[in-house]
DNA sequence: ACGGTGTTGTTGACTACTCAAAGTTAAAAG
DNA sequence: CTTTTAACTTTGAGTAGTCAACAACACCGT
């Protein structure tokens, strides 16, 4: 059995990797990410290494082997389902459960993970639009496009936030701008680095580095 | 925060002081409770008392302290509510829920367990019939006596089943002996040490450890 | 080709928990 | 009152994970 720490190790690597496939993560990226020395990490890649759950290249960086993709995915599973089951079942607020669920994922059973999919009706998305991995470890790709590539006028649905930060949430939350909402571009001003959206009546502007967390659906025409 | 062998350890010797309060617990006996070596439980319980979770008498044992006390009642309740969850709400058997809460006791939050309660309406007891402490550390005590002190043609109500093992649980669930089904003592055979009920139309006898385990409702007018 | 710069690897040390084995002590047995 | 015994404590060592600090290296620009 995998211990936490391993299973947060593999769980990061997984996030660096994803969006450039096949490449090496830099030790200290990976240090800088789980918030540890360099030499903590260089130190634990070579026993992640030992357990065949990463390929180590000495001065290089390291790569998940298939099996350490597999273990990603399993606790991005149960991440994910975590997250689903507290907001829809316990009534927990979207801003709080990942920091909650960072900590039931390692000891969470698959008994009962498949007891919490049942229950939930095996969701494909959870509170922050992430999808949920299935068991075999697939993820399904749903087109999307960042808010900040919607033409003003147009009208759109957010499908997904890419920020976990409660406060961040807690004010999108207080704002209506949550998975599912329906949104109007009013106005980009580019000089400004902000863009200003109506919800539900209201107009709220929005700085740059929000409106990139920010994940809308692709609609049908615009798809490649 | 206390680790979760901290935690384990507490536990521990609260339900070793169950029934003779005051008394010292022996490292020896300790040890044995948390399978480990004896000099383990020394040093672990040198740490708890730095940790002012238990007095420490050297050569003669230990107890709880009011903190250690507290801290147990409070990991009682965490482990008691996530039974009652995982058979009520995920619809788990009752002979797989302690291993689980055994690992999920450590790590639920005070949020959610709070949620937990709320979900269930606020229980007063397990799936075992084991009550469950409240947040402020009271547990309620339920007059109840064993079965095997039931005189025979009399009826009753099982109350508590006193051992966690499943394939215990699994047996008696197979046979419809579980906490709120009605009973009727038929035969004390106390040269064999086994016992006969009827319930639900069968007859079935047990030995004497069993029987031991199995609590029923205690009639009023039988009350001291 | 060469040296500076920043990243990486190694070393020694620390915490928390564990064991085996040897040493100590209290108390029962003679 | 002494011996034996059983329980207890101490000691030395090991694992997992961590850090700080130093050493080694690769690469970039000159």
């Amino acid at each position: 059995m995998a211990s936490s720490t391993v299973e947060n190790y593999v769980k990061t690597l997984y996030f660096i990797e994803q969006g450039r496939p096949g490449a090496l993560v830099a030790m200290g990226e990976l240090a800088s990410s789980m918030q540890v020395a360099p030499g903590t990490a260089t130190a634990m890649v070579k026993t992640l290494s030992d357990s065949g759950l990463v390929e180590y290249e000495r001065r290089g960086g390291c790569r998940l082997t298939q099996n350490g993709r597999t273990l990603a995915l399993a606790i991005v599973r149960r991440h994910r389902l975590i997250e689903q089951f507290l907001v829809k079942t316990l009534g927990l607020d979207w801003s709080e459960v990942h920091e909650e669920a960072e900590q039931l994922e390692h000891v969470i059973s698959d008994k009962v993970l498949d007891r919490i999919d049942q229950l939930l009706g095996y969701p494909d998305v959870d509170p922050h639009g992430d999808p949920i991995p299935t068991a075999e470890g697939r993820v399904s790709a749903v087109p999307m496009e960042s808010l900040q590539d919607v033409a003003p006028g147009q009208e759109t649905v957010i499908a997904r936030v890419t920020d976990q930060k409660p406060a961040f949430l807690q004010y999108l939350d207080a704002q209506g701008l949550v998975p599912g909402a329906r949104i109007t571009m009013q106005r980009i001003d580019t000089p400004a680095d902000s863009v200003t959206v109506l919800v539900a009546e209201n107009s709220i502007t929005l700085g740059g580095s929000a409106v990139r967390k920010i994940l809308v659906e692709r609609r049908a025409d615009k798809m490649p």
